[in-house]
DNA sequence: TCAATACTTAAGCATGCACTTAACCATCTC
DNA sequence: GAGATGGTTAAGTGCATGCTTAAGTATTGA
């Protein structure tokens, strides 16, 4: 059942929070989240070139975050929501215990201990 | 008059992303969730100096996914689950739509289109 | 078939980032 | 008080990263 979560190792991790520690990635995920664009309408907003928007594409798609289709000379993009899976389960991993416990971890640390 | 999500700006979802970007500070919050810690045992397993370790550590606080505490000369470290909470928004946030729609994007693109 | 369009790829550059060393401060132990 | 312990800070180094320019490849339309 859950064997997709087996081939979720560490490379993935690395690989889709290295690329979503950009914020230039980060925008052209948002604007996949309203759609599928190609890469020129992907740049447009993007202050740079055609050329350095291509690179982001490639470290998003070998993250597995995007996926992109090539019909003519057209490379139409979209999210792949197994990329944010992967987020999601490995933050569901970290806060598992101390999400509840920690509660209300900010009156612990902001009341100073006499 | 700004609810919760609203101080959650680009400003912090980018730094979160990138104190997470790094696999080192990505194992620092992962032994943190077994529980707090000091910053020498944090250094331990690690294969670098306690420099380098205080260094990610401050990343780490800045971006608000960690709290640190010093105790007479001894620092604990725990995971503030604020932070993780930003990154599950964000998340949440770019699937919206897509998420159900293209459900099975991957026979689309696998699929050679012959 | 010629030119425009939509990328693609390579090379180079400049800045950022993770790390090191080394000196330093504070606190506990004796 | 002296030395050990735990952490802090500054300065520097080298490699990674994000970007540019420039030249090239398909594809499309006139």
């Amino acid at each position: 059942m859950s064997d997709k979560k087996a081939d979720i190792d560490k490379l993935d991790i690395d690989r889709i929070f290295h690329a979503l520690g950009d914020p230039t990635r980060r925008a052209i995920v948002e604007t996949l989240g309203d759609g599928p664009v190609t890469v020129s309408q992907l740049a447009a907003p993007l202050q740079m070139t055609l050329a350095a928007v291509v690179q982001h594409l490639q470290i998003l798609e070998e993250s597995g975050i995007v996926r992109t289709e090539k019909v003519g000379r057209v490379r139409t993009c979209r999210i792949d929501p197994k990329g944010l899976d992967v987020i999601q389960e490995w933050v569901a991993g970290r806060r598992s215990i101390w999400e509840n416990r920690f509660d209300s971890l900010g009156d612990l640390l902001t009341e100073p201990p006499e």
